[in-house]
DNA sequence: TCAAAAAGTTAGCCCCGCCTAAATTCTCGA
DNA sequence: TCGAGAATTTAGGCGGGGCTAACTTTTTGA
């Protein structure tokens, strides 16, 4: 029998199945997401940067992607995620923020060292596989570094904020998150505990934008502008009220289980 | 400074650094170290069933990878590992049967579901992982199917063996090992409650061929032949002496920690 | 305003894995 | 022993993903 020519004779299922993407096409999907979140569009050096490819390679991916509608790009413009492209990339951001939640929360991997290994596994591991460890981790809303953790449909509950850089003197907050991409500023962190979850406050703050003081429990590291632009922190101090409209997601330090938790740097 | 014309200026490390295999090479040297020691040696064909590829493709990847020092080819003749190719293949089966055995394990995986995933997960997951993985398994020495886990240097301790249609009528015998390929085998077994550990004994066994009556536990199930055949039980009865100087590999259901374990199929 | 620099794209090429079709070699039974 | 059929290899291609070099477009600052 030829084929009928009304149905299109597709060879994957009708509905709800994603094509199974290779592993290249979503690591240019999930940088695309971040750069666009970040920047409001994603610039073709950028992604070549992100991702440590020539530009031209990212070039011919593009317009790959583009013809198989994950993203819309305009020659010598940009490139921007259709809905079907950021689906796809938060379903993979998704998979790695819980894979690092799961490394440290479950395998006593410290905080620096669950950045490279999810970024391995999560082209690997199974929806099944990533849902029993959420499930094993009480379903966190956040990764050990702050981040939030995508729902399965694609809903980021992202915070306002401010970096620690901007925190007035005097003033106290909550850390709430920094890139997982920097070992050693990771184990930094981890040094003087500033974590997610934890209150740090400015003690003071050296002109010429010089290093600034902080408070985190009884210590007062001192640190500098550089390292304070990383860190993000609540937009409101912590005795304001909090913004109601803002889905709340609980930095690990409180979401994670009560699970060991010790030694997160090595 | 140019290149002094003693030292190989090759790029990879000196030593002990693996040279990073990709995916399918893990594979076929993988299936080609099974064949081996399934049938003493790899011909095309096999190689090309049990990776699902197209004959030529085994004939052009067996090049490339014998070239590379993995593995030894005698055109129209067969291939063989070698030392190099067979460690290769021993760390892969490694990470899977660790993988394996963290998934049921630790994850509640049913065992006839673990497979695909490890099959997924063992090019992902960095030695550091499934060493965690292993030692929160308290280093088991068999998979769930019984299958033994070759330590870190590749040895791997083969169990003297027979299949469960090979017992002699009122023998009993403890169940070693089972392929970990066929899911609705494996969810047949644990219906019947045939799994690593577990003593049967053959009641009787029908002439021609015919279906074996089993005790297993309070049950008498009744198997065919060719179920029979997969399944691999001691080599001697267990009232016998342990032959001392084969290394025992403790099958799952006494090694793996008294975690869960429950619901072994879905 | 306008030319140089920066950013992006095209052209042309490479390697890895895989394929089919057409040889070639091996094996086995009549 | 010899020829058909099975197994294997060669030839020729293809797509994905990457690269460099050369070209175009955009941006920028003098």
């Amino acid at each position: 029998m030829n084929a009928p020519d009304a149905v299109s004779p597709e060879e994957d299922s009708p509905v709800g199945a994603p094509p199974a993407l290779t592993e290249p096409v979503e690591d240019y999907l999930k940088a695309i997401y971040e750069l666009e979140s970040r920047f409001g569009a994603a610039a073709t050096s950028d992604v070549a940067n992100a991702l440590d490819v020539a530009p031209a390679s990212v070039t011919g991916m593009v317009r790959r992607l583009a013809t198989q509608g994950y993203l819309d790009h305009v020659p010598y413009r940009g490139v921007q995620l259709t809905a079907r492209g950021r689906l796809a990339a938060l379903r993979t951001i998704r998979r790695h923020r819980i894979l690092e939640s799961y490394l440290t929360g479950v395998l006593g991997y410290p905080w620096d060292r669950v950045h490279d290994e999810a970024e391995r596994l999560e082209h690997a591991a199974s929806d099944d596989l990533i849902e029993r460890m959420a499930a094993a981790l009480g379903h966190p809303t956040a990764d050990p570094h702050g981040a939030p953790i995508p729902t399965v449909d694609g809903i980021v509950a992202e915070q306002p904020h401010r970096t620690l850089a901007e925190l007035p003197v005097g003033e106290t907050a909550r850390m709430l998150r920094v890139s997982d991409k920097n070992p050693s500023l990771l184990r930094y962190l981890a040094e003087i505990a500033l974590q997610p979850g934890v209150e740090v406050t400015m003690v003071s703050r050296a002109p010429f934008d010089g290093p600034l003081t902080l408070r985190i429990g009884k210590n007062e590291p001192v640190v500098g502008p550089n390292l304070a632009a990383q860190v993000l922190v609540e937009a409101m101090p912590s005795t304001g009220p909090r913004p109601a409209d803002a889905p709340v997601s609980l930095p690990p330090a409180a979401a994670s289980k009560p699970k060991s938790r010790k030694s997160t740097n090595r």
